[in-house]
RNA sequence: AGGCUCGUAGCUCAGGGGGAGAGCACUACCUUGACACGGUAGGGGUCAGCGGUUCAAAUCCGCUCGAGCCUACCA
């Protein structure tokens, strides 16, 4: 942004005097946050608007499900969005950040059916469609109750252009889709064992199969097997699907199960012949006794080996989890009873050969928590190998790329061995499946509703009654969003987004998927970088006692407000995958935004109705005005840079410290005396004012991606421009203010005005007794160091009694301090010196030399060590050294 | 079974081959004309352990221990 830009269109001196900008005394952001949201949003400001040719910034918003309100960790996420948002708006970007929600098939269903439960309702009785009337009910509460936390947290979003999963447009899109996909042979629908969650009464896909550790049991059960006398012993872990086997298998190879080799073994309870198979991929040889139970139609690999072998299978277990009628005397039992039940009949018969405890990993339903069973059934599935490819390349060529850039490796593992994506759910909620059979049995796939079958001509036409996963819908949002597959003007101007910014524990439901549809369906990326962040943990015992559980962002805010929760995200957001939030944390950063308003309003009250600089060119800037300057320019390049690489914790950092201990506890301190002085220097109180002005006002545009209800408060009354901060130029780099030689002379004075009240300190008297102090150097020399120019600061902040250039008498304490030459002294009679605290400083400074020297005395380092490095020690050895000299000489007197 | 990440001050976490950092908590003092949601000063760490590379390791490599996460069709 040219530097002609920022300073705006003003006169070279600036009086604000209006009473109006006065800052009430209490801060209570309250007050101004819902009234700065709705300015922005009147004035169009969340739209992408821009100069001419100014590049876009696009983003869609990783949907919330309409399942109930926005928890800390949704907020979080957006709260990083809208930093992104606001900061490449105010760097000129046309930003378009698009909202909306996700109809979240399984979970708004299940939200729906405990409803159901609770009013002592049943489903079914309800019937498909009074059912899905009412999820649209509470899907528009859930909806507006998500807008409205989102809004609270002061999110730039195009509310014009929001979008739900499930409208009309987004709905064709997702018809279109899955019509592509079955022509381009890449969807298609088979008989296969699935994950079935018996409670929700619907297949799910491998990704939400959550597996857990559990202590379970391994059966041993013994076979008869006609010409062998021992019989074969098999082991599982769910004996009730003994009643579904159709065979045995065995190694080919292994030896210690060749005499099973061809022979029929006979299933217990059921009688039913088996046969002995031999199977290599099935069978390990160095697991167990070698045989295994095949059950076709209740595990995956033994599906897989039923259909090598030509085997039966045989349904035992149901749809809801109860044994079938193929279970015979145990029809109608729950699983687990059946289980109970034939492990005592085998027990009894003396076929049970043992049960050894046995820890193994389980699936559960992601959603109900309900033991997950492999279910022979017939379901859509995307074949996902083909599509997998180019999204890897993709990433492989950085045309996308992941930050932090761990999360590359664990993509690239999870596309690499990827699995065909079963997408059919057995639901009433999402979108139907776009297949459709005639009285004939033809099955036809048609983007329209089709009157009659394209091949008999039946009119008689009947819609698969399943809808698809939520995430089939969710992996074209990108685009979708944007009218596709229409090329619509916006899909046009804002297709490809530019970042994509969402928690790592989504990166394969949904992120993987984006990539694959994105490039499959419209031959480009959908995002050129993903920022993965981690998720967030509350600190809970902590929160929750003191104040009850914050787990709504809204509680947040009301207690400390959308720009403390907001900055307290930012600075919380390392690159870790956890994100710890707690209350100390939230008043953490409430007290900064306190200390924000408390600075604007010294600010403010020095200003006001008084001549300030508007420009610094030709003005006789003092080393405080061009040191706080320079650490200006600096932080506003830190600043730029973290946000570039996603760092909100090291930029909020940066922020933090210049506003409160550079420009509150440095300059502010500086310049009192100056400003309040009444006969003092008129040119430079002015320069100082304009130095306030210039810091505090780009502090805010600084801070405004972070806390912009707060700033762009304090920015109407210091500009008296309202509603346009949003909009301001975001301030960079200016090396025309960097002055590394006033950073070091500030420096310095910090420093001793450090050691100074360090040495009230380290005698034990009060801040107010009287101090001198000596710096050891010709007052008269060039003032190189700043230090003449400083010297009446140096007095006001040090509270000394007397400042005297040249040596230091006897009996004052000597000490350098940044490499200047000083002596202490306290009146005659005052306490003495804390011998403890004396010698300990003594001791480290001889340790530290002692390890210098060690190093200096070594040739190795001498010889190998860079120069610049050798000097570095030197120079601090010699430091050291001299204020080891100057400390010890007269600690004790 | 594989893979990833992490063990740094009491707590939460930055840093990352050459002088151990922040915020909070803690101690002492300060009702100083913006701010006690504040100021000033201070205490506190063999940077998990062991070994290696290097002139130099908290930082790189290996192993061990500990924590967390992810993936997976071991009966």
């Amino acid at each position: 942004m040219p530097e002609e830009e920022r300073s705006g269109a003003a006169d070279s001196v600036g009086v604000a005097e209006d009473l109006s900008t006065k800052l009430e005394k209490t801060f209570a952001p309250a007050q101004f946050e819902e009234r700065w949201y709705r300015t922005w949003e009147a004035e169009g400001r969340f739209q992408p608007v821009g100069p001419p040719g100014s590049p876009r910034f696009v983003m869609v918003i990783p949907p919330p499900n309409v399942t109930g309100r926005l928890h800390i960790g949704h907020a979080f996420g957006r709260t990083l969005e809208d930093v992104l948002a606001r900061w490449k708006r105010m760097r000129g970007h046309r930003v378009l950040w698009v909202p909306g929600t996700d109809h979240a098939g399984i979970a708004t269903q299940m939200v729906i059916e405990r409803q159901l439960a609770k009013e002592g309702i049943n489903k079914r009785d309800l019937g498909r469609e009074k059912f899905v009337e009412r999820v649209w009910l509470w899907k528009r509460e859930a909806k507006d109750n998500i807008q409205s936390q989102i809004r609270r947290l002061g999110c730039s979003l195009d509310w014009t252009r929001e979008r739900f999963t499930l409208d009309p447009d987004l709905s064709q899109a997702v018809r279109h889709a899955f019509v592509r996909l079955y022509e381009d042979g890449l969807i298609y629908r088979g008989r296969y064992v699935v994950n079935w969650c018996p409670r929700c009464g619907t297949a799910v896909s491998d990704l939400e199969v959550v597996h857990k550790d559990v202590d379970g049991s391994l059966y041993r059960i013994r076979y008869d097997v006609p010409g062998v006398a021992s019989g074969a012993v098999v082991a599982t872990t769910r004996p009730e699907t003994m009643l579904g086997d159709t065979a045995l298998a065995i190694h080919p190879d292994d030896p210690r199960t060749a005499k099973f080799r061809g022979k029929t073994a006979v299933l217990p309870i059921v009688g039913r012949e088996l046969p002995v198979i031999e199977d290599a991929i099935l069978v390990d040889r160095e697991f167990g006794t070698g045989i295994v139970k095949v059950t076709p139609a209740h595990d995956a690999n033994d599906f897989a080996v039923g259909e090598r072998h030509g085997l039966p299978q045989v349904v035992v277990i149901g749809p809801e989890g109860k044994m079938t009628a193929e279970a015979g005397e145990y029809a109608g039992l729950d699983r687990l009873e059946a289980r109970e039940k034939i492990v005592g009949r085998l027990r009894s018969e003396n076929r049970l050969a043992g049960i050894d405890p046995h820890r193994h990993s389980l699936g559960h339903c992601q959603r109900c928590d309900t033991v997950i069973e492999p279910y022979l059934s017939t379901q859509w599935f995307v074949k996902v190998k083909p599509l997998a490819e180019p999204a890897i390349r993709a990433v492989e060529s950085d045309e996308i790329r992941f930050v932090p850039e761990m999360w590359t490796k664990t993509y690239f593992e999870w596309m690499r061995n990827i699995h065909d994506w079963c997408i059919s759910r057995q639901l009433w909620w999402g979108h139907r499946i776009p297949a459709f059979t005639c009285a004939n049995g033809h099955l036809t796939v048609s983007e329209k509703d089709p009157s009659t079958c394209p091949k008999c001509g039946s009119s008689e036409m009947a819609q698969d009654p399943d809808v698809l996963d939520t995430w089939f819908s969710s992996q074209l949002w990108p685009f979708s969003v944007f009218g596709w597959p229409k090329e619509t003007d916006d899909y046009r101007e804002f297709y490809p987004t530019d970042v994509l910014v969402t928690g790592y524990d989504i990166l394969f439901f949904w992120v993987a998927r984006m990539i694959m549809a994105g490039i499959h369906f419209t031959g480009s990326v959908p995002f050129s970088t993903v920022h993965l962040h981690g998720l967030v943990r509350l600190a809970g015992a902590k929160m929750s006692k003191t104040r009850g559980n914050v787990i709504d962002p809204l509680v947040a805010i009301e207690e400390f407000g959308a720009d403390a929760l907001r900055f307290a995200y930012a600075s919380s957001a390392t690159a870790g995958t956890t994100v710890t939030l707690d209350s100390e944390r939230l008043s953490g950063s409430r007290n900064f935004a306190t200390k924000i308003w408390n600075a604007a309003r010294f600010t403010l009250s020095q200003i006001q109705g008084k001549p300030r600089a508007e420009t610094f060119e030709g003005r006789a800037l003092t080393l405080p005005d061009r040191w706080i300057l320079s650490r200006l320019s600096r932080t506003a390049a830190d600043a730029n840079r973290s946000l570039a690489d996603f760092r909100f914790d090291e930029a909020a950092a940066m922020l933090y410290g210049f506003l409160w201990h550079e420009f509150c506890d440095g300059y502010l301190e500086m310049v009192k005396p100056l400003l309040s002085s009444r006969d003092g220097d008129e040119t430079a109180a002015e320069t100082a004012r304009g130095v306030l002005y210039r810091c505090l006002s780009d502090s805010l545009a600084l801070l405004h991606p972070f806390m912009p209800f707060l700033t762009e408060e304090v920015w109407e009354k210091l500009t008296r421009r309202p509603g346009t901060l949003i909009v301001s130029p975001y301030p960079m780099r200016d090396a025309a203010l960097e002055d590394p030689r006033a950073e070091a002379a500030v420096e310095r004075l910090r420093a001793l005005v450090t050691r100074v009240r360090n040495f009230r300190g380290e005698r034990k008297v009060s801040p107010t007794e009287p101090v001198s102090l000596w710096i050891d150097a010709d007052e008269g020399a060039d003032d190189a160091d700043g230090l003449r120019e400083l010297a009446p600061l140096l007095r006001h902040l040090g509270r000394l009694s007397a400042l005297t250039f040249g040596p230091p008498p006897t009996g004052a304490q000597r000490d350098v301090v940044s490499g200047v030459p000083i002596g202490l002294a306290l009146p005659a009679g005052a306490a003495h010196a804390d011998r403890a605290r004396i010698e300990k400083t003594l001791a480290q400074l001889d340790r530290e030399l002692e390890e210098l020297s060690g190093k200096l005395r070594n040739p190795a380092f001498l010889d190998k060590a860079p120069p610049d490095v050798v000097a570095k020690t030197r120079r601090r050895q010699a430091e050291l050294e001299e204020r080891r000299a100057a400390l010890g000489s007269a600690a004790f007197e």
